[in-house]
DNA sequence: ATTCCACCTG
DNA sequence: CAGGTGGAAT
């Protein structure tokens, strides 16, 4: 076969070392974000006993209420130190990590129990007065909107919406859903009310630290103010648990099934997991409606990516399984549900991370032979999952964070925060690889802007950056060296025309390649690929048989012609789940 | 002084 | 494939 001449179509372009901007400036405080997730302290529960009159009736009432919010204010907050210290411990760490980057990917750190079983209160004894008992009816009707809050709070819409209504005296639940605050409850949903914590009066403020030591007050307190104190307590605690677990009911009326079915193709991940049909429903609702409070969290912006403006709006009807499942553990506060909570976080941890192992597969599948393409698969499968809930344009991991938000519980929602923004520190994943070494069949030499282009889920720092350069280098340098072994090796046999090599389809040269950079074969290989492999080839041969590679820097002249004859990449690979579709069709 | 890159190594 | 290094270019 006589090969034709090899003047290429060469769109060149000229290799530009295109500085990377760097993101630093808008990454670090994001990381630095995560220390402040949970500032707040954990008394601010407002109190609407100001605007409730049912309570104003009697001072003392109204001063045994202070005590008996204080006890439950301090129950609150007894967990306190558990999640902002797991925030903030995972915030430095990130910021650490950020600082000594380029590390290696790190493992993501595994959920930790975050459960600590709250003191079990025993409560039978029932014997007060109509007054306690028609306020704790009150009670128990705060409780149902506390319900409804919840249920709310499943949604960001709606958070969102109860964040902006959570002024004193203008929300209708206002001072309510903390009565029948649960500890571990409000450590889950803490920093969603943040804001209204940040809105109490002065005045309540100063009620709260006037009972700060309930214990002594208690004490001297008259008798039957005591029993009626112990009552109220006890009731209280009683028609809690009554309320939450009826809440749980409902939500466990309709178990997330799809909870129980991630758990079971985590376990398979690397061989059959296909997102679940209800997966796939999440992105047409609920999806969408997590980003935004993902986004903070992940990193100032999500670049280039208008994320926030379609985010905002809808209100999405609620479906009582998106209440959090692991709401059963401190509710139960049995150790099964314990443990339940421990294996959803590591489902999450593990479904974050990109498989099994929790860290993107590697050497092995790289290393293994080309015929086994299932590892390759594998390495992929991880991607594949996320894409589902890929909108376009849209950013993959804090969709996927927020599914797992979802299905996961609100008590690690900050972790899930956390989780999504160290994902998105770490930016690449096997997909990324893949996508990239398919590029690699177009450009040889891209500079990082033409990457950053290109990977529009990625966001860039100047350690994502260098890794993804660092990518194309060792593509380069295995590629190089097939040609140069190529090169040599027709010398050896003979070969006396440059022209007469030609990378084709079927040479061994081209298995070599095409399994490094397209293992599996899901792709196929361009042909401007061929010629640039074929021009790579002959002037190595030229400069071999010219006996060049005596110059220790005798590559160079070839790379210096090679960087030039970068293809225009395909816009199709600018889609952020674009090698899905290799293995859709 | 930085940045980029090839090269070497594990 | 990542970490480290030295050289070269800017």
């Amino acid at each position: 076969m006589e090969p034709n001449p090899i003047l290429l179509s060469t769109q060149s372009q000229a290799y530009s070392h295109l500085a990377e901007c760097g993101m630093e400036s808008e990454r670090s405080p994001s990381s630095q974000e995560l220390g402040r997730a949970s500032p707040l302290p954990w008394g601010q529960v407002p109190s609407s006993s100001l605007a409730d009159p049912g309570w104003l009736w009697d001072e003392h009432i109204q001063a045994k209420r202070a005590r008996v919010e204080t006890i439950i204010r301090g129950i609150c907050l007894s967990p306190r130190p558990l999640m902002p210290g797991n925030a903030r411990a995972r915030g430095s760490t990130c910021y650490l990590e950020k600082a000594s980057e380029r590390k290696r990917k790190q493992r993501l750190p595994v959920q930790q129990v975050l459960l600590q079983p709250g003191p079990a209160r025993n409560q039978s004894n029932r014997k007060g007065g109509p007054r306690v008992r028609e306020q704790l009816h009150q009670l128990k009707q705060q409780l149902r909107c506390l319900q409804e809050h919840i249920l709310q709070a499943a949604v960001p819409g709606a958070t969102t919406q109860a964040l902006g209504c959570s002024e004193p005296g203008k929300d209708p639940l206002s001072g309510k859903q903390r009565r029948g605050c649960r500890p571990q409850l409000w450590v889950v949903n803490s920093d969603h009310y943040q804001s209204s914590c940040k809105d109490l009066s002065g005045a309540e403020e100063h009620r709260v630290s006037e009972v700060q030591h309930p214990s002594e007050e208690l004490r001297s307190l008259p008798s039957g103010a005591q029993t009626l104190l112990e009552i109220l307590k006890k009731e209280l605690t009683r028609a809690v648990s009554q309320a939450v677990d009826s809440v749980l009911q409902k939500v466990l009326v309709d178990p997330p099934s799809h909870l129980t079915q991630q758990g079971r193709s985590f376990q398979g991940l690397e061989g059959s997991g296909e997102p679940s049909p209800e997966e796939a429903t999440y992105k047409d609702t609920h999806v969408l409606a997590f980003p935004r409070r993902v986004q903070p969290q992940g990193g100032v912006s999500l670049g280039n990516l208008p994320l926030a403006k379609p985010l905002e709006s809808p209100r999405y009807s609620v479906s009582p399984r998106t209440i959090p499942r692991s709401l059963r553990g401190p509710i139960a506060n049995c150790p099964l549900t314990v443990h339940s909570h421990i294996q959803e976080n590591q489902i999450l941890s593990q479904l974050l991370s990109y498989g099994p192992s929790g860290h993107r597969s590697s050497g092995p599948s790289q290393d293994l032979p080309p015929q086994q393409h299932p590892s390759s698969e594998s390495a992929l499968r991880p991607w594949v999952l996320s894409q589902p809930f890929t909108m376009a344009g849209l950013e993959s991991r804090p969709l996927l964070a927020s599914v797992k938000m979802e299905q996961g519980s609100l008590q690690p929602v900050s972790d899930v925060l956390a989780f999504s923004s160290v994902h998105i520190q770490e930016g690449l994943n096997p997909g990324h690889l893949k996508k990239a070494k398919l590029m690699f069949f177009f450009a040889r030499y891209p500079s990082s802007n033409l990457l950053k282009a290109y990977f529009p889920d990625v966001q860039f720092n100047r350690c994502i950056t260098s890794q993804m350069i660092k990518w194309f280098s060792n593509f380069r340098e295995f590629y190089y060296i097939q040609m140069e072994k190529s090169a040599r090796q027709a010398i050896s046999d003979g070969i006396t025309n440059p022209k007469m090599l030609v990378v084709l389809r079927d040479s061994e040269l081209f298995r070599a390649l095409n399994t490094h950079y397209n293992k599996g074969s899901d792709f196929e290989v361009p042909d401007c690929f061929l010629e640039i492999a074929s021009l790579t080839l002959q002037e190595f041969f030229r400069a071999v048989s010219a006996g060049k590679d005596s110059d220790p820097s005798w590559k160079k002249p070839i790379y210096k012609i090679i960087s030039k004859l970068d293809s225009d990449i395909p816009e199709i690979f600018k889609s952020s789940s674009y090698p899905q579709e290799l293995f859709q069709g």
